[in-house]
DNA sequence: ACTATTTTTTAGGTTAGTCTAAATATTATT
DNA sequence: AATAATATTTAGACTAACCTAAAAAATAGT
């Protein structure tokens, strides 16, 4: 299993969640800033591992067994954020970078006892879950903070866009994992919200609150 | 910088310990189990972006640059070896394979406050020293037991071999570094060694005595 | 000093992973 | 249903990193 393919069954996974149908090479292409034209060799050769099904023009969806290798290489980046952040006092917009080479460390030893080190964190620093050595994977309850009506409290526990932009707004904010935020109220117009953050008052877009999950309490 | 390009610079900086002339195509090849005219071709490469010096049939020797790289390739596998040993119970025939992968992750930030979590260690788990991040190395003073005169008292300090094999030989015979040695005598016919190691009585080879590294006290 | 052996380099070929440009299939529009 | 637009695949080319086999240089043996 080289980087290049561990990568693409990772995008590959990342695009099959909701989407029940088969991922097209132009989606996976974009995902990883390649060319559809190299998509179309490495899907064909993944397909003759086993890893994905595919039929010419028909897109690709992951085997059980592509699953589980996207599944362990998901379970090791997020393993590694939360070492980043916990152990080495890394900020949550710093760890992903680091974290995509981590995660292409192979040994399985090494994943398991790092979990332990970490006592078993079921979550990353942006809140998505983690998978267990045999994939398993906690189904968490929350939504976008955008499909929330105006008038509900809720807490916020993760987020969407996980990029360092995204995540240093939200610094500066004071918007962290588990901030309880009321929404005051919501603008017809441009979908902007007027939130309460720790008795702060704020009015953020429809971008930002499409990138944010919560839980309503 | 590649992984081939790092692992190269490695095998240069570790063969040119001791040797004072250029580095051979062969050595290295031998080294890094491949071909001598693919090391030709990688260290014709390497000369051209500074990092060693070359000239055809005169053998190749590290730049400043160069090696400063290979220290810091160095320094991050030796690191991370404690690290793996310290903080998540592997035992020393462990850890090597594991640093090999980790020995190329890129971030400078990453490897400093792994030092610092580590807190500071100045040698890894053979008993070889871990350069600090702007290069600088602790010579300490050691020699091999297969050159110490019998009568003498010395302490295991490191190995020279750390193959899991050898080390898992040092394990049965419950020797491991910090372990006093008495040397009882010498065997002139094949220059074996009668050791007493926390009170129990052994003979060892030369060739095991040839891969440990001991201080005098 | 000359020849034989060994070492090293060069020449040419392979595979993985990428690309551009051209061909083909699918989907949307009239 | 035919045509236009878009998506996807194929063809051919490139680079990095390796290889084998042949050529050339260095070293050793007489
Ligand atoms: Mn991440
Ligand atoms: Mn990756
Ligand atoms: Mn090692
Ligand atoms: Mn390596």
């Amino acid at each position: 299993m080289t980087y290049s393919e561990e990568n693409y069954l990772k995008v590959i996974y990342h695009l099959s969640i909701g989407s029940s149908k088969g991922i097209t090479t132009n989606a996976i292409a974009n995902e990883m800033e390649s060319k559809p034209s190299s998509v179309t060799d490495m899907v064909q050769k993944l397909a003759e591992k086993g890893l994905v099904i595919y039929k010419k023009y028909q897109g690709v969806s992951l085997t059980d067994n592509g699953r589980f290798t996207a599944l362990m290489i998901v379970r090791k980046h997020r393993l590694w954020e939360v070492f980043l952040l916990e152990k080495l006092d890394f900020s949550w917009d710093e760890v992903h970078d680091v974290a995509e080479q981590l995660e292409h460390i192979k040994s399985e030893k090494l994943t398991d006892k790092l979990e332990e080190f970490l006592d078993f964190p079921t979550e990353d620093p942006h809140g998505d879950p983690i998978p267990d050595r045999e994939g398993k994977i906690k189904k968490v309850d929350k939504k976008l903070l955008s499909e929330v009506e105006a008038g509900k409290k809720v807490i916020c526990v993760g987020v969407k866009d996980s990029s360092p932009a995204f995540l240093q707004y939200l610094d500066k904010q004071q918007i962290a994992l588990g901030s309880a935020i009321d929404i005051i109220a919501k603008e017809d117009f441009d979908m902007s919200l007027t939130l309460r953050v720790h008795d702060r008052q704020m009015t953020v877009s429809n971008k930002i609150a499409a990138n944010l999950f919560v839980k309503t309490v």
